[in-house]
DNA sequence: AAAATTTGTTAGCCTTGCCTAACAATTATA
DNA sequence: TATAATTGTTAGGCAAGGCTAACAAATTTT
């Protein structure tokens, strides 16, 4: 709780307006009201409205009856919200080894108040265990036994207690 | 971004009122409107309404002009919150080595959004880096020596590459 | 081209959750 | 205890963001 400093520039509707928008163009399909609406499962003159406010901040252009489309400043925001929303899904996904649904959901809400430093984190957090494959067994593998078994495999275990003898 | 299935049962705003209570009263101080007011950093009036539309829902008694206690219900619901918080603001600091203020600010925000399953591999996965602590170096110690250098620690890809040539 | 269907808009309503201004109760202080 | 200060409430406003009902434009079908 207690408030963040900076007001977020756009709220998680808007947010969501916007990401809906750019994914619908970038599926190749007509970015229509009816599009989004069924996108954002909201009904369309929900639609309408909230496309008044974005075009208000300069955000979309939307003629009556017609397509919709972001403008420049409209396009970056977007592509903020959808990167961070691949960032996170593949976090809950690679990281955490958490279903897609799941992973999709949650990224879904998150990317809407998540601070940039812990989005980076979670962005080198996958950099990290990408770059460690070396090891047997690996990361993933290691964290993926662990919560299915709730410990560590055996030799890794081991591997450890070997050290610790060593160092006596 | 595609609604969950299931609505949450109380909302940000109202999760936050309850957490705030359950914390001033854990600090052994009066929860009195004031002090939720400071706390959250809203007016008086706004807590005022607030705790009436929690009254109603039978999560907290307030009495005019007194002070504020949560039902036993409102206690499940804000120690769920509290139980949540804690998990992410220790999933942020202990795993992706985030300073207290952000992952708090974090905590606080993601609080009311994450879904159980999400959480409760964060909380495993603090068990399992903790779980760890043999291998030398540690996980916590190599991500940030990733996080500093870009890259895994010379030993550590040494370890790996040994392992390499010995398949050979 | 006329009729039917689909799509989009407008008008108007509702809830949440914040706010300020004004007033009332409580508590502290002179 | 009377007054001052603090605390809390009420009344009323406002924006966001959803909804339905009714209508209008656009598109498709006959």
């Amino acid at each position: 709780m207690v408030k963040q400093q900076v007001e977020r520039e756009h709220s998680p509707s808007m947010e969501d307006y916007l990401e809906a928008i750019a994914m619908l163009r970038d599926a190749n399909k007509a970015v229509r009201v009816s599009q989004i609406s069924r996108r954002l499962k909201v009904r369309m003159p929900s639609v309408t409205s909230a496309l008044e406010r974005l075009s208000e901040k300069g955000l979309v252009v939307h003629e009556r009856y017609r397509y919709v489309e972001l403008t420049p400043e409209g396009e970056i925001v977007a592509e903020g919200v959808v990167h961070r929303h691949e960032a996170l899904s593949c976090f809950f996904t690679e990281a955490l080894d958490i279903d897609r649904e799941t992973a999709e959901e949650d990224a879904c809400k998150i990317e809407h108040v998540i601070s940039p430093l812990s989005l980076e984190r979670m962005i080198k957090f996958i950099e990290f265990i990408q770059a460690c494959p070396l090891e047997e067994p690996n990361f993933p593998k290691r964290y993926k036994y662990y919560l299915e078994h709730g410990k560590l495999p055996e030799e890794c275990l081991a591997r450890g207690l070997e050290k610790e003898e060593r160092r006596k």
